[in-house]
DNA sequence: CTGTTAGCGCATTCAA
DNA sequence: TTGAATGCGCTAACAG
């Protein structure tokens, strides 16, 4: 009943061959002469060998799988990701290992464990929200696996990442807002681990500076992402005495909980309030009053970005080879609706 | 630099004593004796053995991993659902491999051959919208290799299953339209492929029959879950004489754009028509006029416990045992909101 | 209670 | 151009 799955060796047999010449056939290795590895390539498609990865992997000393950590799989940003990987990962032959951190370090931290113990060849990850420390990274260098840090970058030198640069479309975003007519512009950041390349910070001065707006700090305010928190942000921004007309929002998410809340306090959203937001959900597309703009950040290209580098340093490792660190950068665009 | 990884050969040499010795005390073997056991696994973990999963795979035959194929990974529905796989495949000691058929059938054949090739010891499948034949997956049984299907599930017999049953919570949800004063409920229904089980036409009808309405075919129409066909679809229903007041669509993202659409011709959502809908997406609470209520269908537990399934027919399998073919029903809910 | 031995499937080195 | 032999790390049958 069940079906044997043939071997190099029952090949050898049947050819009267060896092994070795079975393998080297199987292979096209240079050596073998035309005619038996015609007959060996036949007779393999004849009796459908195919070879047995275990064993392949157990020689090489390589799993050809890769790790993957993100901090979620719910959010669509993150699943584009991985598809990203996975294709170029597949184009490679290789497999991939997911895993979510689900923002907590100490999950984190046990999923490196994991992985190393399962000889993963190489890793991938975004950061948890919580991650301060790259120590249990850094540890993976002992053993050899490389590691490619990207959308989530850890603010560190030293490090392989793939990123995608938020500075430029901020800036074009603020100014669209004041091309819109508003005069104060908020600004919920997200928690300060996230923060830490503050590139949106940074395009929100630049866009201000450059038109010669003040800016009043307490237009700026921060959020956990936790619905609460991102609430209790909104509030402190709804709250003021001039209070803004819009509002640039973390994320998506932060956007969401922040229309909703403005909604539940009677404002009109796009007339009232404002939203500009960062992911660009095709969710949004679907809401009565979206943001009206999003920052596009491509995470299917940053998650084969990150791959294709990876990859690399995989390739320079099986040459005995090291390569510098390398920081790619990607630009996001601003999406208007 | 790199750091050797120690294996159970070194042990033994730095302790005097056989391979086997160190295998057996590190596996707690019965007849070792409690010193050398002691002094093996002290040695060990002063030393930072970790066994070599690579050649445990080989040696056992086994790859600890099983296969998970999903339609896509964008909807949370089925993020949701890999969690569930995990956390059980977790307890177990197997890595998950992932993929995605994006809904093609050809896709998911190729899927089906790759897992072979790589010798997952399982595979979990919620198939395709295109899927009309299993015979991919009962190539696998010559493999030897179990296959669980879960959610959406073929409507063939002698196959392992776990779905989440929809017939009750449809009978409640076309009910609950009625007491609100609906006369007329619409049916917007997915592709025959995936309504093989159809208890959503089940429920729609007994809702009727035991309060005596009649149905009237015309109410019942069909989409491909492509926007584009949704939106003919509902076309269909709102052009008619006497319209349906409310809709009873296949899942959240045909709500969605049956309320996107209905909005476009100016209709009041929950006023002019109402909708209800299956999968309960978190999404939906942003909308300013959700589904009056939804059919959860509780991804992660039809995941954890396809998982467990399988892990009991891998269990009887290295038992050389069969079990014979079972199926899971799981009870939906309405959540109404 | 412990050691010796064999072998899983394959790639590869050395020898012919 | 091909074959024989070796070993990757581990488990388990068999022997003591």
């Amino acid at each position: 009943m069940e079906k044997k799955v043939p071997t190099i060796k029952e090949i050898a047999k049947k050819l009267n061959i060896s092994v070795s010449t079975v393998s080297r056939a199987l292979h096209d290795h240079p050596s073998i002469g035309l005619r038996t590895k015609m007959q060996v390539q036949k007779l393999a498609k004849e009796m459908n060998y195919e070879p047995n990865q275990t064993a392949i992997r157990f020689k090489q000393g390589k799993t050809f799988t890769l790790g993957l950590i993100l901090p979620n799989l719910q959010e669509e940003y993150f699943s584009l990701a991985i598809s990203g990987v996975e294709d170029t990962a597949f184009k490679n032959n290789y497999n991939v290992l997911i895993s979510q951190s689900h923002d907590l370090l100490d999950r984190e931290q046990k999923i490196v464990e994991t992985m190393r113990k399962h000889r993963v060849d190489g890793v991938l990850v975004s950061i948890s929200k919580q991650t301060n420390s790259i120590a249990h990274f850094k540890q993976l260098d002992e053993y050899n696996i490389p590691v490619v840090f990207f959308d989530r970058v850890p603010n560190v030198p030293d490090i392989h990442s793939v990123w995608c640069s938020l500075y430029y479309s901020t800036v074009e975003a603020v100014e669209l807002l004041f091309a819109k007519g508003h005069q104060r512009v908020g600004y919920i950041q997200g928690p300060l681990s996230l923060n830490i390349k503050n590139e949106r910070l940074e395009g929100y001065h630049t866009a201000h500076e450059k038109n010669k707006r003040p800016i009043n700090q307490s237009y700026i305010v921060t959020t956990d992402l936790s619905r609460k928190s991102t609430e209790a942000a909104i509030e402190k921004l709804l709250s003021l005495n001039n209070r803004p007309t819009a509002i640039l929002a973390f994320n998506d998410n932060v956007a969401l909980d922040t229309i909703q809340y403005a909604k539940k306090k009677k404002l009109k959203i796009n007339k009232d309030i404002s939203v500009v937001s960062y992911a660009n959900w095709p969710i949004i597309s679907y809401l009565d009053f979206p943001p009206v703009a999003s920052v596009e950040q491509f995470p299917y290209e940053q998650g084969s970005r990150a791959a294709e580098l990876l990859f690399k340093l995989l390739d320079a490792k099986s040459r005995e080879s090291v390569l510098p660190y390398e920081n790619i950068v990607l630009k996001s665009e601003l999406i208007v609706h």
